[in-house]
DNA sequence: TCAACTATACAACAATATTTGAAATATTGA
DNA sequence: TCAATATTTCAAATATTGTTGTATAGTTGA
């Protein structure tokens, strides 16, 4: 986990249309939905959809596999843990008697 | 924590300069740093930092007190579990026997 | 009160992100 | 092959955000 990598993953919950798309993915892991569905429930223009869900794979925060005409779309839901280690990191090393814990996180589910 | 907050804190993070903030202020937890020595330590002009510090406080990223004439910045450290609480709500709700651990997480200090 | 210092507020411009509509690609089944 | 469906790509219009310079407000110590 880099800083341009961290960015690119903010930047991708920073909007609220792929905050949304995210959690509903994450309520669906590991199983994932395919564009129409993420469409459909969240009633969006399927190439406004397909907009946010390419940026949003491009941060490596969803991962796309073909089912014949579909695309199916599942959460990176390990990414999370990177995430937190990276703002977490070096935490209090200014004055670690402070610090009375790790930082520590777990990922909801094993899936994708 | 609801979706407009969430996103503020993900738009807050979004940026390079406001990340190295961020991160710069978990270091010195709980301390923390004045407006000054953020400045001088990222290499940034004050102004400058002020708007990303005023949008990072807003956010409840960051918390301020007055100490004379100069401010002084903590980073929210608890803000990150409620966060974290939000992205993986209700996972796997759709298939629960594929999720084989809850959603947990815990911040590095219990300061500011 | 004055001068020096710390920090913020505002306005203008540049840069970037988002939305929309039309067209293109690819898969499926008749 | 043809039509229907699913999804993506592209380009233009709109909206938002980031940066910079200048001005302002508050604090300190003499």
């Amino acid at each position: 986990m880099d800083k341009l990598h961290a960015t690119k993953i903010f930047e991708s919950l920073a909007s609220g249309i792929r905050l949304d798309v995210f959690r509903l993915l994450v309520k669906h892991a590991p199983t994932g939905l395919v564009a129409g569905e993420i469409a459909s429930l969240l009633e969006l223009p399927p190439n406004n959809l397909s907009f946010h869900l390419k940026a949003m794979t491009h941060a490596g925060l969803i991962n796309v596999t073909q089912e014949g005409r579909y695309q199916r779309y599942r959460a990176q839901l390990t990414l999370m843990q990177a995430l937190i280690d990276y703002l977490t990191a070096e935490c209090c090393s200014a004055d670690p008697e402070s610090c009375f814990e790790p930082n520590k996180a777990s990922s909801c589910c094993d899936a994708a």
